[in-house]
DNA sequence: TAAAAATACTCCATAGGTATTTTAT
DNA sequence: ATAAAATACCTATGGAGTATTTTTA
């Protein structure tokens, strides 16, 4: 199971199929297909029902895409809040200096 | 951002350091410390302090250790969880019949 | 007949390995 | 002097592309 699969698992999903996705997502439809069977073997049986004209979700596949959608927003939220967290501790470094020195000194020399 | 690379940064903050991670993931110390760097790389901001003797995580990387070690639990839950109900489905597969059939009839024969 | 999916390859990017050097205690 | 991390380089697996065939409505 990886982040990228589940992506494209939701995709198909919510475009009703293969093609449909692969233009969404800006690749072809043969890796993409694949990358679906690969679940589909992890998964160890369809995900979804190839009738005509539409792929329709199977009970695993209606799961599977309703804690993928939720683990998808989950990383994208953490991913953010993560470079939020780095980008604030960058802005505010704080450096002790002993009194001592300040009486002598009016600069400090950082060697980064 | 990946599966792959946050599990390999929960095991380097569980282990403290990359060598004895490696040795646990079973994979190499180089390639270990390149997928660190490239997380380093997205979040912008080291994950970890390297002091002498073990590697300490920083704010944001205590952050991403805690909500990493959280989806990473779910994605393996819901793999499980997924063909649970993909298997269960495989036993009880309903069968429907004209009740006209059976009155000649006393087998169904599928075509699978 | 026309669409979507599957199959069969080719190619390339990226993950992993080995050897070595650098760094810090 | 030792142990860990970084660097450099090589290899191989897997993901993506193109062309084509199969399937089904």
């Amino acid at each position: 199971m990886d982040l990228k699969r589940m992506r494209y698992f939701c995709t198909i999903a919510e475009q009703g199929s293969i093609s449909k996705a692969a233009k969404v997502l800006n690749i072809a439809q043969p890796p993409l297909g694949k990358r679906l069977h690969e679940l589909e073997e992890e998964v160890g049986s369809p995900l979804f029902i190839r009738t005509s004209k539409q792929m329709v979700l199977t009970e695993a596949g209606r799961f599977l895409y309703r804690k993928s959608s939720e683990i998808l927003n989950q990383v994208n939220s953490v991913t953010k809040q993560a470079i939020d967290i780095a980008s604030q501790k960058k802005r505010t470094v704080r450096i002790g200096v002993s009194y001592l020195y300040l009486r002598y000194f009016n600069t400090v020399f950082l060697d980064l």
